[in-house]
DNA sequence: GGGGTATTTGAGCGATCACTCAATGCCGAA
DNA sequence: TTCGGCATTGAGTGATCGCTCAAATACCCC
């Protein structure tokens, strides 16, 4: 029936993704999207409709990739709890990423988008509204099991290991090395153990 | 003598500074500054150079606003440790500010500028490497008074307080209440509190 | 092969980008 | 009152922005 697409969408997703992260919504011109997709503009808009569609796209399938990671450390782990703690964990694991890569695409959108494309930043927004959904989710069965006390929050627990995650993709963006950025993952982590309750 | 300016030079550096430090290097245009400065385009090089000598000047004076801000806190407190931990609390108070106000310029722009403009990037970076030690020295003084336990690491616990910071500032900027906001910075505060000597 | 259809192409659209400079306006000095 | 000199002006520069569409191309079915 109808021809097979010589590009492969689901690829040139990929590297239209891996550009936005990188440089951000503003900071990258079509030329750049035409040279690292290798499609004409045409084609580009063919397929994705427009810039702000495509990186919309690419924001969802970030989302994907992002919490695919957590909810497989959480699945992974003896406790869910624990799980969250070995994410954080493996925060420590960064520095492999180049630095324009460590820190969340839909952080640096929230940064980036405030008043123009509201519809951007809206999705951004909720994508780390669910982020936080998730941790309140694991936290309220953590209580309810035990392995933290009562006296948790688990909204305002999600909140606080919210800004861990963030702040350390920040400030792993600035560039640390293997070794430091690992010392203080673990920090963040050993604090969250010191939650739990003494005989969990 | 030279005729007088007829525009403030400080209060044209401060719009400027708000205008980039809301909407980004990329996501501001020269037709907004023109608006936003009451000056134009032949003006505005004639006393800042360019877009980007202009950002950085902008950069520069928040950057002073804001390390004063840090300074005033470890100034005001009985020590100097409880200061940062002040500073922390104080976080609460951002929900004061409009969300686009709310992340510190610094980090915004290390997050959105990537390889183009390098000069920009590393002027961002060295605010934050320049916050960083400032609160190392806090840190090995209060560990040498006794304040802190010898086990701390303080360039360590820097980075975590930077974190901290950091990501804070980035939650804030999805738009949380006060309540909400104070309830997490205390938590923070609290947690820097208790790596206190108990005798402290 | 040949015809029909779907896809790709890329020159070029108007708008906007950061920026310039000849003309103008304003001031203090003479 | 006139004049010399500097700050301000804003229309206009070439480049680049996101985007379009008529033409060329590649594929499938017959």
């Amino acid at each position: 029936m109808t021809r097979q697409a010589p590009y492969n969408r689901d690829q040139a997703l990929e590297a239209a993704l891996t550009l936005f992260w990188r440089k951000g919504y503003h900071g990258t011109s079509l030329k750049d999207l035409e040279a690292a997709l290798n499609m004409k503009p045409g084609s580009i808009y063919a397929a994705f409709k427009s810039k702000s569609d495509l990186f919309r796209a690419s924001l969802d399938q970030h989302a994907e990739l992002n919490l695919g990671l957590l909810s497989g450390c959480v699945a992974d782990a003896s406790t869910p709890y624990l799980g969250v703690v070995d994410f954080i964990r493996q925060l420590g694991n960064l520095a492999e990423r180049p630095t324009g890569l460590r820190a969340c695409m839909a952080m640096k959108t929230v940064l980036e988008i405030t008043d123009t494309d509201p519809d951007l930043r809206a999705a951004a927004l909720e994508q780390l509204d669910k982020a936080e959904t998730y941790l309140t989710a694991v936290f309220e069965d953590a209580r309810a099991t035990g392995e933290l006390p009562e006296t948790v929050e688990p909204a305002r627990l999600a909140a606080r290991v919210q800004i861990y995650i963030l702040g350390f993709k920040v400030n792993a963006t600035r560039g640390g090395g293997n070794d430091s950025l690992r010392a203080v993952a673990d920090d963040l982590a050993d604090e969250l153990l010191r939650l739990r309750r003494a005989d969990a």
